[in-house]
DNA sequence: ACCGGAGCCTGTTAGC
DNA sequence: TGCTAACAGGCTCCGG
C-alpha cells in the first residue's frame, strides 16, 4: 500500500518515540517476513543495539543502529508500524515485534504478509539498485530524460520501476501523469523535452502534496497512530473511474496497463 | 535486454 | 443470503 509519502509520514512519526531507544529482542510468527539474516541470527545481532536515526529511501524505511548495523523494512502492500506498550491489545495481523529496553514494542502489522525485514551491515545490498530520490535536488527534468532514454515502453509502468525513480507507486504515478497532461500509454521515447519538464514538475508536486496531507488512506493505510491521512481527498484521477474530471468534466477512464489499474482523463491527458 | 504473466497473502467488494 | 471471482497502493521470478 504505502508509497513514498506514506513511508515518509511513517518515518516522521517513528522518530520521536524511537530514536535513542534500545532494541532488546525480536519475535515473529511469520519468519518468512525476515529476509536476512534468519530469525535466530537477527535476534542475536540486534540485541542491545540503539536506534540512532530513521530515514527513508524510496519506499524502504532505514533504521541506523549502533554497531554499524542497519535495519531495513519494506511495508509492501499492507504493512504498518507502530510503537505501543507491551500490554496494548495486538491485532492478529501483527507478525513481527521488536521489544525495546523500556518495555515498549515496535510492532509490524501486515495483513497480506508481503512486507519484508532486513538487517545488514551494508545497506547498498538492499538499496543499491534504486533510482534517484524524486524530491532530491539531484532529480531534475534532465535526470528524468536520461533515465528514460531509449525506453519504448509506456510511461506509466516505467514510473513504477524503482530502478528508474524510487518511491512512486500506483497512486502517485496516475496523479503525476494527470498533472503532466500525459496519456499513461505514451511510449517513453515519444515524450518531448516539454513533456518531460511537465512530468518532472508534476511528480514533485504530487509527492509533496501527499506528504503534506500525510498519505492517502484509500484502503488500509493509516498513520502509525492509527489515524487517517488526507491525500485521498485530494486525488484527481486515482480510483475516480466514471467520475467527472475536475478540469473538463469528462469521465475518468480506467484501463489495465502493465498489469496495474490505471486511471486517467482521456481529454486532458494526451 | 525487455516484457508480460504468475506468484506471494488476506480481506473486501462486486456480481450472479 | 451465499457463493465465486475480481481486485487491492509492491515486487520478484520465470519464460518467451
Amino acid at each position: 500500500m504505502p508509497e513514498l509519502p506514506e513511508v515518509e509520514t511513517t518515518v516522521r512519526a517513528l522518530r520521536e518515540p524511537l530514536i535513542g531507544s534500545t532494541i532488546v529482542g525480536v519475535r515473529s510468527d511469520w519468519p518468512r517476513q525476515i529476509v536476512t539474516p534468519d530469525l535466530p541470527e537477527l535476534q542475536a545481532r540486534i540485541h542491545g543495539l540503539h536506534i540512532q536515526a530513521i530515514n527513508r529511501r524510496g519506499k524502504y524505511l532505514v533504521f541506523n543502529l549502533s554497531g554499524q548495523e542497519t535495519l531495513i523494512i519494506h511495508l509492501k502492500m499492507s504493512g504498518h508500524l507502530a510503537v505501543t506498550g507491551a500490554d496494548a491489545p495486538q491485532s492478529k495481523h501483527v507478525h513481527s515485534v521488536f521489544s525495546l529496553a523500556d518495555g515498549r514494542e515496535l510492532r509490524f502489522r501486515d495483513t497480506r504478509k508481503f512486507g519484508r525485514i532486513y538487517l545488514v551491515t551494508d545497506p547498498s545490498e538492499i538499496l543499491g539498485k534504486l533510482g534517484p530520490e524524486p524530491l532530491s535536488p539531484e532529480f531534475t527534468a534532465e535526470t528524468l530524460r536520461q533515465r528514460l532514454a531509449g525506453r519504448k515502453r509506456a510511461i506509466k509502468p516505467l514510473l513504477l520501476d524503482q530502478t528508474i525513480l524510487a518511491g512512486i507507486g500506483n497512486i502517485y504515478a496516475d496523479e503525476s501523469l494527470f498533472y503532466a497532461g500525459l496519456d499513461p500509454r505514451r511510449p517513453a521515447d515519444s515524450l518531448t523535452p516539454a513533456d518531460l519538464s511537465r512530468l518532472h514538475a508534476a511528480i514533485q508536486k504530487v509527492l509533496k502534496l501527499g506528504i503534506a496531507r500525510e498519505g492517502a488512506s484509500i484502503d488500509l493505510y493509516v498513520k502509525p497512530d492509527g489515524t487517517k491521512g488526507d491525500m485521498q481527498n485530494a486525488v484527481a484521477v486515482f480510483r475516480r473511474t466514471g467520475l467527472p474530471c475536475y478540469q473538463c468534466q469528462t469521465p475518468i477512464t480506467r484501463i489495465v496497463l502493465g498489469g496495474r489499474s490505471t486511471h486517467f482523463c482521456p481529454h486532458c491527458q494526451r
